[in-house]
DNA sequence: TACACGATTTACT
DNA sequence: GTAAATCGTGTAT
């Protein structure tokens, strides 16, 4: 089953991270279909959150699209080489997103493996956020996407494969003060690696 | 119009 | 363990 944009609309963006933990994410671009579990994620609450790109109400070119109603994609391009791939929440107005920091790869491996180029281990194919967008053939061009569409979209009815789903602090936000230690990331442990 | 920097990865030393 | 790669965006001229 798919997962409608109405599940992207509750407003709080924790548990929404939390729920996406052990679904499935696909994507179908340049004619190459991947799918892969999601075991990592991390909730950016918005206004109030200083590792958001949104802290203190900032509506920019580029933060508008969080401002968005939710169930739609937020890529950003950061450190001059890499993308990240968000998934936009809330109602229209409430600038709250969940990052996808990590997958494990189900189908199309190849393709991935060839974006990636070369000889990388599956594990290793989307276990962090610029590998994810990388390897699934993400880009800015896939920024503002509806998530219900058939380009990138997700799944609930996901292999139970995630043994124990774990909480900490947020990576490489360490700008953001005390919201940096908040426990907004989460990891789910695969039963089999 | 300039300039400094980042939700990171990879390749070296 | 440390550093280089590399450019769009935000904030300051």
């Amino acid at each position: 089953m798919k997962i409608s944009k109405d599940h992207f609309l509750q407003e709080d963006v924790v548990s929404l991270a939390k729920s996406l933990i052990g679904c499935t994410m696909h994507s179908f671009i340049d004619g190459m279909y991947c799918c892969g579990i999601i075991v990592e994620t991390e909730a950016y609450a918005g206004i109030t959150d200083r590792a958001s790109h949104a802290y203190g109400d900032r509506k920019t070119a580029r933060t508008e699209v969080m401002y968005r109603s939710g169930g739609i994609a937020y890529v950003y391009f950061s450190y001059g080489m890499h993308h990240l791939f968000n998934v936009v929440t809330a109602a229209a107005g409430i600038p709250h997103a969940v990052l996808i920091r990590g997958l494990f790869p189900l189908v199309g491996e190849d393709f991935m493996k060839q974006r990636r180029g070369g000889k990388v281990a599956v594990a290793d194919l989307a276990n962090g956020p610029a590998k994810l967008t990388k390897s699934m053939g993400i880009t800015l061009k896939n920024n503002c996407l509806s998530l219900d569409g058939d380009v990138i979209w997700f799944e609930n009815e996901a292999p139970n494969l995630i043994n124990k789903l774990v909480s900490g602090p947020r990576i490489g936000i360490d700008y953001a003060g005390e919201d940096a230690l908040l426990p907004y990331r989460f990891v789910g442990i695969l039963n089999k690696s």
